[in-house]
RNA sequence: GGCAUCGUGGCCGAGUGGCUAGGCAAGGCUCUGCAAAAGCUUGUACAGCGGUUCGAAUCCGCUCGAUGCCUCCA
């Protein structure tokens, strides 16, 4: 019997503003579509942000025997920067500065956001289509769109009629707009405005002589609208229906909005059965953006080349940290904030390496499935990470305790303690024990063995001097010697 | 200006009508040659002002503040 069947996993929706309980369309099956990035610059932090929280949910609902297909989008045409602007999208005014075809631009920073997300321990997408690959499917969904009157089509460009949609349909339901409200608060429609309504969007734009980046089209030259590459590929890798959609909560309005929209106007029903937002990450109490240098890349924080924390920070400092705030939660990043979150990870990875060599007795002090049962507990209730992580502190806190010799363990106690562990750490969590191992390190260990060594002799024949001058000279070199009952262990930094 | 979300102890961050979140930091204790590590333990927090209720941090109203969206944005 798979997991998923005893683990009733509850999903806030964001259509319905409520948690409901998760009943994928195809029994066993999920999919999933998420919101990639814009490569025209480096993947930023906020972003790596919500593509951890969906990376932890794809990880989680494979643990509970799901098959996933997880699909995340890659925006290579761009997005227009200005409606009010020549039509230029972000990639090729990129292109531009640089002195670079588009397609270069595209390529750098795809490389770049998967060499992040490699750091970060993500898992990869089922699927990873590109909006340039799929112009043609998008073609075809203006098409129906204007066969079915919801577009029309002015000089070369295609619009969205939102408000002839809103007759039949809801628009802003998702993000709990009123199209009458809209109208009435927009700002004045510019004299050269091509819609016949502000809250109008392009489906299709038609491309300006000096524009590089373009496909022919029956609309003639030009390139799609910012909406529609979502709706395409999510319809053609996922069906007209499927279960979830994730993405940053910007995105809620208007890109999820115009979703929703154009399949509703193309297919007649609505496209996702759960709407999933993941919250903003801001840095020092403020929203990250690089006009005003509050911003910090994922690659700064790891080399700690940045003059805002005070020491790098590992990838999987950082994505603990991320996990022990809620997904749809605002989350703080700050220095007092990722030391506090480092601290705490490295006793959950030292308490982990204690677990391996616990000695079993013949009963155990630690009642294993009630605790298992919070963890699980945790997870179905909207993916509440930082429950789960507190459920973790529990288990090290027993750990140790049994370390001490104040508690005991079973032998398949402990082998079920270290499976959960290991599968809530490594597998959902995503986490990774910082990696030794290799003849370097087995080098090192046998050097400070033998200094733990020399010091046991010098503190039995209490030559202390001698004994506190190991220990302080390799605490210097960031090697920590812990004495415990059972003799002198060490970790280093 | 409009819409939305949020405001929790020194810091970060769960919870959301009555019952310990958790991490980090701080104090005390155990262990230790002394420390560190580890364990035990302490703190009585929910922006402010009203209201509903037997009871509110949790519901309602107002005020203040923050963040997001309203224009590409995770």
């Amino acid at each position: 019997m798979p997991l998923y069947d005893i683990q009733p996993l509850k999903i806030y929706n964001s259509l319905s503003g409520k948690k409901e309980v998760f009943e994928p369309l195809n029994e066993g099956h999920v999919g999933m579509y998420v919101c990639g990035p814009t490569v025209y610059s480096n993947v930023h932090l906020g972003n790596c942000r919500t593509f951890m929280s969906f990376d932890m949910i794809f990880r989680y609902l494979r643990h509970l025997g799901y098959k996933v297909r997880y699909v995340r989008n890659i925006t290579d045409a761009g997005h227009l920067v200005d409606d009010a602007d020549d039509g230029e999208d972000k990639i090729a005014k990129r292109a531009r500065l640089e002195q670079l075809e588009p397609m270069e631009v595209v390529q750098r920073y795809t490389v770049d956001f998967h060499n992040i997300l490699e750091k970060f321990n993500f898992l990869p997408p089922s699927i990873e289509p590109t909006a340039t690959g799929h112009i043609i499917e998008q073609m075809e969904i203006i098409k129906d769109i204007l066969q079915k009157g919801y577009g029309y089509e002015v000089n070369g460009s295609v619009y969205f009629d939102v408000v002839k949609f809103n007759e039949t349909f809801q628009y802003g339901k998702l993000s709990g707009r009123k199209l009458e409200d809209m109208i009435a608060n927009t700002r004045e429609l510019t004299a050269q405005d091509e819609k016949k309504s502000p809250q109008d969007f392009a489906l299709w734009k038609k491309a300006e002589p000096q524009h590089i980046m373009r496909w022919p089209s029956p609309w003639g030259d030009g390139f799609p609208g910012w909406h529609l590459e979502c709706t395409a590929m999510s319809t053609k890798y996922l069906g007209e229906t499927f279960d979830i959609h994730g993405g940053g909560m910007d995105l809620k309005f208007p890109h999820h909005e115009c979703e929703i929209a154009q399949a509703e106007a193309s297919f007649g029903h609505s496209p996702v059965r759960y709407w999933m937002h993941a919250n903003m990450l801001t840095m020092n109490g403020k929203k990250m953006a690089k006009s005003t240098g509050n911003n910090i890349l994922p690659g700064e924080i790891f080399t700690g080349e940045n003059n805002i924390l005070s020491k790098p920070f590992s990838p999987s400092v950082v994505r603990f940290f991320m996990m022990q705030a809620h997904y749809t939660s605002i989350l703080d990043l700050s220095n007092d904030a990722l030391l506090a979150s480092e601290k705490g990870f490295h006793r959950l990875m030292e308490a982990l390496d204690t677990l391996e060599v616990l000695e079993t007795g013949r009963k155990s002090d630690f009642d294993l499935e009630p605790w298992k049962r919070q963890c699980y507990e945790a997870m179905n209730d909207d993916f509440n990470t930082p429950v789960l992580i507190a459920n973790l502190f529990e288990a090290v806190k027993r750990i140790n305790l049994i370390k001490e010799g104040k508690e005991s363990i079973s032998q398949s106690d402990k082998l079920e303690l270290t499976q959960t562990l290991n599968a809530f750490v490594f597998e959902v969590l995503g986490l990774e024990q910082q990696k030794e191992g290799n003849g370097a390190s087995n080098k090192l260990s046998g050097v400070v063995e033998l200094l733990i060594a020399l010091r046991d002799e010098a503190r039995a024949n209490k030559d202390f001097p001698t004994s506190d001058k190991i220990r302080d000279q390799l605490a210097i070199l960031g090697i920590q010697l812990k004495d415990g009952k059972e003799g002198t262990t060490f970790s280093v930094s």
